[in-house]
DNA sequence: ATTAAAGGCTAAATCCTTTTAGCTTTTAAT
DNA sequence: ATTAAAAGCTAAAAGGATTTAGCCTTTAAT
């Protein structure tokens, strides 16, 4: 490692308080003279001095340092993970990242190992309900920001797509085009991505005046495996080929994309898909997926403004409800 | 916070170096009595200590973190971080992430960030040279270890997919059909994934007796524009349509399917194309794209191995290069 | 010539854990 | 009854930065 503050003092002939409090920018509230300190600033420099980062945590009791605690660091969250990243990075701190696989044990886990190993605060993708969420909070006395999924209440800090909004203008184009039978696959009920996307889809339905049939909703969970599973039980379940499938997520899709071709592959002469999430790729399918992008670079951002406010700009939790783009195809 | 070593000592009527070494496992050693380690641990249980992270990280010089340098979070890196992350999580470790974008100033930066905070160790997607890595080695008194993209020299540790290998598979299948006139859209030149595509695909065409060309090798970048660009090139620079393209990477395929999309609606019935990564959406192209997937798992699980053992074991460094699987579809 | 104020700096405490060296008491050996 | 060894524990230093309270010197004011 570098030198230490106190080798810079003796290069200095100085104590070790006047050469913290010059490099702390508070040589006039100490009043160390020009001389001193401008001494003190190029000796440092020309050692390329760094404070050691643990020392500092320590005494100040502050890391510099984010945890972000995500289900996957799949093609979504990867992309907001970066982001995060390049925002922290420009303002000094760090991240230090986690994966729950979407297991409500281990994100409980996670959250207790990263708050005992100083992280200032949390930026979490959670799983927890309200009271647990609640519980948590009496414990941990960091900020946590919410990031993709919220939870309800006045005082707690989240940023998240518009799902509702977004599944609802998405619906509504299908609707708009007459299409009156249109099934739900969906992820894991509790959530709030779920609840809201659910939402979104039975809005658009009612407002166009389709008949929203509470069997033509499932909600397994977002894997892979379940979009299989939900496509499967609509093509075997019911007689009539559907007219259409929205799939809340991407990995859904693909679910459904791997059923149709190994059991079904007529399945989009006769029936539109389309998706919450968006991916590059769907450029390239036959026929095309409609879609809603969610804007990750503009979630993450937010999710970081909001916990960077919190800490150091003394502001208070905050709410935001980010737009996602339609994309027609 | 949690208590700290003091309070316990307090409560347990010993002096805080006691609760030290009956908490470390030192008891026998250092002759505690088993009343008083049995009363220390009691104690400890019922407050659920754990020892604060930044001073033992002070005190020991060891933070149990490890820095993550990749070029971005995405599908294969993303993979990568999080089966790292999980594998270090088991052992007691944290990751600290960083992303570069594949600009080698922001990685000296993030390294020399990473190395000031502490972290105990670097797994690292470099761009450097040799004579950069030297450079560097000397600087950074912590072990590394390259990862997806190597460096030759003896005692470098790292960890890549057998690219050579996997392109050189790919790409005779392609020759054993008798395809003669193949395209190489490859990424960044000087990187080791480039060298050793580059490397499998003439060695693919030498043992299969077809003409290697130089022209008909191109390589700008692994960005989705970079793709478009060489699919451009060859598309218009050539008067023949070609009879296959090997992009050597899924971002590069990506650029190609858009300037097909745009320009060459009917590319794909006069040219196969392969490619270098899978995706699980390829099977739902038409027609299918022959791909080599990387074992994203198993290069982390190697690459935070071989951390760990260098750092816990005394193990020196080690390569190891992990096979990728061919997906003919 | 005093005294008060300002100028210029520093000793020491603090954050919390680990570890070395060593202190006191008890037991065993002669 | 000594003495040596064993048992059982602890004081203090170290790790590196920050910060409080205050020391000493010089200048200004009366």
């Amino acid at each position: 490692m570098s030198l230490s503050l106190e080798e810079l003092a003796l290069k200095a002939d100085v104590s070790k308080t006047t050469v913290s409090l010059v490099l702390n920018g508070k040589s006039s509230i100490y009043r160390i003279s020009k001389e001193t300190e401008n001494r003190i600033l190029k000796i440092a420099k020309e050692h390329n001095y760094k404070p050691n980062s643990i020392a500092r945590a320590l005494r100040l009791n502050k890391s510099l340092t984010i945890g972000l605690i995500i289900p996957y660091l799949n093609r979504h969250f990867g992309r907001v993970a970066e982001v995060i990243e390049q925002n922290a990075r420009e303002l000094g701190y760090q991240i230090i990242i986690a994966v729950t696989q979407d297991c409500l044990n281990t994100e409980h886990d996670l959250i207790e190992n990263l708050y005992e190993r100083n992280v200032d605060g949390l930026i979490l993708a959670t799983m927890m309900n309200r009271d647990q969420f609640n519980d948590l909070s009496s414990k941990i006395k960091i900020p946590i920001v919410l990031v993709d999924r919220r939870i309800d209440g006045d005082d707690i800090a989240w940023v998240v797509s518009d799902d509702e909004q977004g599944t609802y203008e998405l619906v509504s184009v299908l609707c708009q085009e007459g299409v009156k039978d249109i099934y739900f696959v969906g992820g894991i009920e509790k959530l709030s991505t779920s609840i809201d996307r659910l939402n979104g889809f039975k809005k658009a339905l009612l407002d166009k005046g389709v008949e929203c049939n509470q069997s033509k909703i499932q909600q397994i969970g977002y894997a892979v495996a379940d979009g299989y599973e939900m496509t499967k039980n609509i093509i075997e379940r019911f007689s009539k080929t559907p007219e259409a499938i929205f799939t809340s997520a991407i990995t859904l899709l693909e679910g459904l994309l791997q059923y149709a071709k190994e059991n079904k592959p007529d399945l989009f002469s006769h029936t539109r898909v389309i998706t919450y999430d968006d991916h590059p790729m769907l450029d390239y399918l036959q026929p095309p997926i409609f879609s809603v992008r969610q804007n990750a670079e503009e979630i993450a951002k937010k999710s970081f403004e909001i916990m960077h406010g919190i800490l150091e700009k003394n502001r208070s939790f905050a709410q935001e409800l980010i737009k996602p783009e339609l994309i027609l195809r």
